[in-house]
DNA sequence: ATCTTTTATCGTAATATTGCAATATATTAA
DNA sequence: TTAATATATTGCAATATTACGATAAAAGAT
């Protein structure tokens, strides 16, 4: 159906899984780690920086804002973007999390 | 279109992506952590565990097997799955690099 | 007021994903 | 051999995603 069936998991599994589709786009991650870099915000640079069309990196940089994990500032005609602490370090320890607890003791298969 | 222009992004944002990609559903997280929870192996208990269709399972699996964060030996009539330690150690260090990197010390926006 | 710049949104097309039923395949049990 | 069990694959249908061009909206410059 094309649809996921979020009813039958828990919250913390759907919220996980959002944010991995968050990072599902190389796009997503270019922008993020640009974001990173550059620390102090960037706007429309990342038209530029990587090599998409406009519309295309206001829907990517939508997809993040709606995640969560970065937000923007309007200045002047353009748009400042930045990282979401908060929401970022929240993420860091979601995964964590997840792989910590994931290391068995024994690499076998049964 | 649909399609993600993977040739303008570089491999390390492609495969963070293919991660992340895999994590993207709470099927799979789920599967993922019943694999983790169990340690020793389970095949097609995770129909049950999970209320999914056996042939979306199946599905699920095979991203996730595709993506090689898990592998599955046959037993008998059935197939033993597992979380592929080496796989998995190396996705936490991805990740981990990814965030470690990205906690700038303002969180204002320009 | 008009023009320019920057970003967001809309419309559209191509492709991908999710999910299930039905079927195929493979192995064990009888 | 035949039946039963477990998993994979195939064939749909519904929805989501990716991408772009065109257009709208908002703020600053002239």
């Amino acid at each position: 159906m094309g649809i996921t069936k979020t009813a039958i998991f828990t919250d913390q599994d759907n919220s996980l899984a959002a944010i991995a589709k968050a990072l599902a786009h190389p796009a997503r991650i270019a922008i993020l780690k640009h974001l990173i870099k550059q620390d102090s915000c960037i706007c429309g640079d990342l038209v530029l920086e990587i090599g998409l069309a406009q519309s295309t990196i206001s829907q990517h940089l939508s997809v993040l804002k709606q995640t969560g994990l970065i937000k923007g500032n309007i200045s002047g005609t353009s748009v400042c973007y930045c990282i979401d602490t908060e929401a970022w370090q929240q993420a860091n320890q979601t995964f964590a999390g997840l792989f910590a607890a994931g290391i068995p003791t024994s690499n076998d298969c049964c």
